[in-house]
RNA sequence: GGUCGAAUGGUGGAAUGGUAGACACGAAGGACUUAAAAUCCUUUGGCCGUUGAGGCUGUGUGGGUUCGAGUCCCACUUCGACUACCA
């Protein structure tokens, strides 16, 4: 019999299908372990090469949990709404929900041939209405929620009303846009739509008139993480700032409970300190400043409280409400131009410009700690969106205000001793304070901390002031002005917004003639017909951003066919919560912060149990392009081989590497490529024609895109798996090169070849030698330890060592042989699942066996190799007895014949000897 | 600008502070073959040397800790990832 991958694969694929043989259950007499992939959003382009690397990690370690007798939950699905399909239906006027349903299905058959363990039957989609009604369910909690921040923790906003009606404001304790007073009379008092608008201002999810990220191209708003560098992810548009009417979550409400709980997961540091900068906890201080004859207090945020005495002027955010309580009328005209100019300017423009610019609103203030008088600016610099909007400016200290301060020549006056300041500013935060000395508070000669606390406690005292703690993380903006997204459960009743009753839910996703917006300017669903109540109440029009069906969609997994609950009690007790999560580093600051959050939310309520979702992390590294390049001869229909180019003028061509092999062109196929190319010359090196190779993003116009269905169609998934894992530490980035893939397929047919010569079965029943049992448990101490901490790489590489000296020594043990199949079947389960059956006879799947143990035993050495070297420099070897006293070690170190020479006339100062490896003798 | 990470042969990459370069690719030579493919064997960091000896050098650069450093510490250089007017 010979290896043939393809019939085997496709048996085995079949058989574990017809099986059901990776189904799974709920099964209490087992430890349960959750493996999940981040799944896929299925684009049209399908997928290459360097997808399937985290699921190929995550199957093995799966399949590994499951031979250690774990009850492995490890299932997949599809992140299926999103702007590309939406835009192909603006394009064809395809409905995007065949699109999706058929990048699905070319998904899954992809998928399916890698030969993977998922239980299909708990597949998700999040464009599925039987999914979505959980996504609109958790908006509807959230709008019936508020975060109290007495208690930590999501409270309903009926228990609100009731404080309200009772106490007003008055000892309430919760996150909201902004701080409210009002008395249970003045609440009483409200109408409805009064009421309505006061609660938004404390709802989880809530309808708030916030700066936007407006994408006029995708004719949509973004949300934080999904804008980058002043242009939308997606497509790459200019993306400005709009004041807009949309639903919010609460986002920033989580952030202290989102940084501590990190403490808690097993993700990169790496990971953990992004997510720490977006969230952006900074300590600091809030601070009042008078307006100089007016009774305007205007707070400002600081984290430099000592710097207060360099204090030369105020700047406030074009778009911050004080701006137009402060300006004097004389500057009115000029201050109404700046900030119209800025309106007019998108971010990305905001961002390029990095021209000082600015406007003096005619106000000053009063420096509460100097009593000094300083002028308010209005600059783009200065944030609407962080802390207060205004800041104090200290151009000493900070670099931002120091060009703000030399392009206007205010002054600016140095607090740190032996700061220099006349060619920029001094931002770091240390050295002795001098020139802050006003009534009251002396800091001169402080260490910058010391300052830092003493003002802080001054101004707390003073009541000038208070400690705070900012966040970066702002709320997250829900609504998308989209068609192919989930609907809101929300109508409007006299403009009042209303949720649908639970039980109406899921609101489906219309029908609409074009997939743009209205005439009007409303978003696609307003071309719905008939969408509306049945009470002819007009529903929502927005649908909900990406993000929105990812964030719960691993507590689905659990029970995936539940109408009644998002999970039940009995599956989320079970399989608790993500004990690995496999997926790309992008996520960092989007889904992974938003399922925290969801999560988190969903904790408070007591509908899961445990209060993070993904308890380990790992992320792979993307797998880039490696593409080749022939060189045109300009003017010429001709090509030179890599070697030669330099002789001649050439351009170099981006060439489809499959038709490359080991940079090695492929003439033929080159001249039946493309028909330009039909009578192509070539100028060759030693008979070939050599390509030129680069590393760029894997895509179809750089023709570096290998498709995994190639390589599992020539060499077999069970060698494309066994060779991703093989190209490196999964964690890191890597080109994909094919060049090294018949290593590990001849690796395969080793194997194969220890359990058959032709048609003869070579296995026997004697007992293994010696040699033989130490290759094997040596293999399997080290995959077992490999597989705990995702070293993959060096796993393959022990599996051919073992298996090279299995064939040394002639071992066809069925002993040694089964120990060996099951350690591979989580790495190429086609090819052991067949040697399993075929060659050592079992009858059940290699899913079912257990994982072998080492045993220490087999690993003893008879002797020992040490070096033996002198003031730590490796002179010689000596072979010892493995059991030989550390004494005798020396001693024979010593009487050995090479080191009497080294000896001669020192002094032996020290000998020590390392298990296992060294002797080391220090001599003088 | 900030944060994190990386730097080892022609290439991908191995090395709990203990004989650097495992394993694989590529390359060179050889066996089998009419030939090719496949397979097998040998060599393969660099330099010097050679009878099959042996020696020197070597993990981005410069210091340090240590009997001993690719590994730990400090500084620098280069590259990558993420993030960015966050006060």
């Amino acid at each position: 019999m010979e290896y043939n991958h393809r019939e085997i694969e496709q048996r085995w694929q079949q058989h574990w299908k017809e099986n059901k043989t990776y189904k799974t259950e709920i099964d209490g007499s087992k430890p349960k372990y959750y493996v999940l992939d981040m799944f896929p959003y299925p684009s049209g382009a399908g997928l290459h090469v360097g997808h399937p690397l985290g699921y190929i990690a995550s199957d093995i370690f799966s399949r590994y949990k499951r031979l250690r007798g774990f009850n492995v939950l490890h299932p997949m699905g599809y992140d299926a709404y999103g702007l590309p399909a939406e835009q192909y239906a603006i394009q064809t006027g395809q409905h995007p929900e065949v699109t999706t349903r058929e990048n699905i299905a070319r998904y899954r058959q992809q998928l399916d041939r890698i030969g993977f363990c998922y239980d299909w039957d708990r597949e998700i989609r999040t464009c599925s209405p039987d999914y979505y009604k959980w996504t609109q369910w958790a908006f509807i909690e959230m709008f019936n929620h508020y975060y109290d921040t007495g208690c930590g923790k999501a409270m309903p906003v009926a228990n609100l009303v009731k404080h309200f009606e009772e106490n007003g404001t008055e000892g309430i304790h919760a996150a909201c846009t902004k701080v409210l007073h009002f008395t249970a009379t003045e609440w009483n008092a409200m109408d409805a739509r009064q009421k309505s608008d006061t609660l938004m201002n404390y709802r989880i999810a809530y309808l708030g008139n916030t700066m936007v990220n407006w994408c006029p191209k995708l004719g949509t708003v973004l949300a934080n993480d999904e804008v980058s560098e002043g242009v939308s992810i997606r497509g790459g548009y200019p993306v400005e700032q709009k004041l807009m009417y949309q639903w919010c979550l609460r986002v920033s409400a989580y952030a202290p409970r989102l940084i501590d709980d990190l403490n808690e997961v097993a993700w990169s540091d790496s990971i953990k300190e992004t997510q720490r900068n977006w969230i952006g906890r900074s300590e600091g201080a809030e601070m009042q400043f008078r307006i100089k004859d007016s009774d305007v207090e205007m707070t400002i945020f600081t984290t430099r409280a000592d710097t207060v005495f360099g204090v030369t002027f105020m700047v406030l955010a074009p778009e911050s409400k004080y701006v137009d309580m402060v300006t004097i009328p004389e500057q009115v005209d000029a201050v109404k131009a700046y900030r119209d100019e800025i309106k007019h300017k998108t971010e990305r423009e905001r961002l390029i410009d990095k021209k000082v610019s600015g406007v003096f609103t005619g106000a000053y203030a009063i420096n509460p700690l100097s009593g000094k008088e300083i002028p308010v600016y209005v600059s783009d610099y200065v944030l609407a969106g962080y802390g207060t909007g205004a800041i104090m400016a200290v151009p000493a200290h900070d670099s931002r205000d120091y060009a703000f301060a030399r392009h206007f020549n205010l002054p600016v006056i140095p607090l740190i001793e032996g700061a220099d300041v006349s060619e920029g500013s001094f931002d770091a935060k240390e050295g002795k304070m001098i020139n802050s000395k006003g009534p009251g508070l002396d800091l001169d000669g402080m260490e910058v901390k010391e300052a830092i606390a003493a003002t802080k406690r001054f101004i707390e005292e003073k009541g000038i002031g208070k400690v705070k703690v900012n966040y970066r993380l702002r709320d997250a903006i829900f609504s998308r002005q989209r068609y192919w997204g989930e609907p809101f459960p929300v109508y409007y009743k006299d403009g009042i917004p209303c949720m649908l009753p639970i039980s109406e839910l899921p609101l489906q996703l219309p029908e609409i003639d074009k997939y743009l917006p209205t005439e009007t300017g409303e978003p696609p669903l307003g071309r719905a017909i008939n969408w509306q109540t049945p009470e002819g109440y007009p529903l929502e029009l927005n649908t909900m951003p990406g993000f929105a069906g990812s964030s719960a969609y691993y507590l689905r997994y659990m029970d995936p066919g539940n109408s009644e609950e998002l999970v039940s009690k009995e599956a989320n007790n079970y399989w608790r919560n993500v004990d690995l999560y496999v997926g790309g580093t992008e996520h960092a600051t989007g889904h992974l912060i938003y399922s925290r959050f969801w999560n988190k939310f969903l904790f408070d309520l007591g509908k899961v149990c445990e209060k993070e979702p993904f308890a380990k992390l790992i992320n792979q590294g993307m797998i880039q392009g490696r593409s080749n390049f022939v060189y045109r001869i300009k003017d010429t229909n001709t090509f030179v081989s890599h070697g030669l180019k330099k002789d001649y003028d050439v351009t170099p061509i981006h060439v489809d590497v499959n038709i490359v092999s080991n940079d090695i062109l492929d003439l033929d196929a080159f001249r039946a490529w493309r028909p330009e190319y039909a009578d192509a010359e070539f100028v060759l090196e030693d008979g070939k024609y050599v390509c030129g190779h680069a590393v760029e993003k894997m895509s179809k116009s750089m023709f570096n895109v290998v498709n995994p269905d190639d390589i599992v169609e020539r060499y077999g998934a069970d060698t494309l798996r066994l060779y991703e894992m093989f190209l490196g530490p999964v964690e890191q980035s890597k080109p994909w090169d094919t060049n090294g893939i018949d290593g590990v397929n001849r690796f395969i047919k080793k194997l194969w070849n220890l359990f058959y010569k032709g048609d003869t079965l070579l296995v026997n029943d004697d007992k293994p030698s010696a040699e033989a049992l130490k290759s094997i448990h040596k293999l399997i101490k080290k995959v077992t330890g490999d597989i705990e901490n995702f070293s993959y790489n060096t796993s393959v590489s022990a599996f051919m060592i073992c298996v090279n000296e299995l064939t040394a020594l002639k071992c066809h043990s069925r002993e040694v042989l089964a120990d060996l199949i099951v350690l591979l079947a989580p790495f190429a389960p086609h090819v052991s699942e067949e040697l399993w059956h075929s060659a050592l006879g079992q009858n059940t799947t290699v899913c079912d066996a257990r994982w072998p143990e080492w045993n220490e035993q087999y690993l003893k050495e008879s002797s020992v190799n040490y070096a033996v070297s002198f003031n730590g420099k490796a002179r010689f070897n000596i072979s010892v007895p493995a059991d030989m006293p550390k004494e005798e070690v020396e001693k024979t170190a010593l009487s050995d014949e090479a080191a009497s020479k080294w000896l001669d006339g020192k002094t032996i100062v020290k000998i020590i000897v390392v298990p296992g490896k060294i002797v080391n003798i220090v001599i003088k």
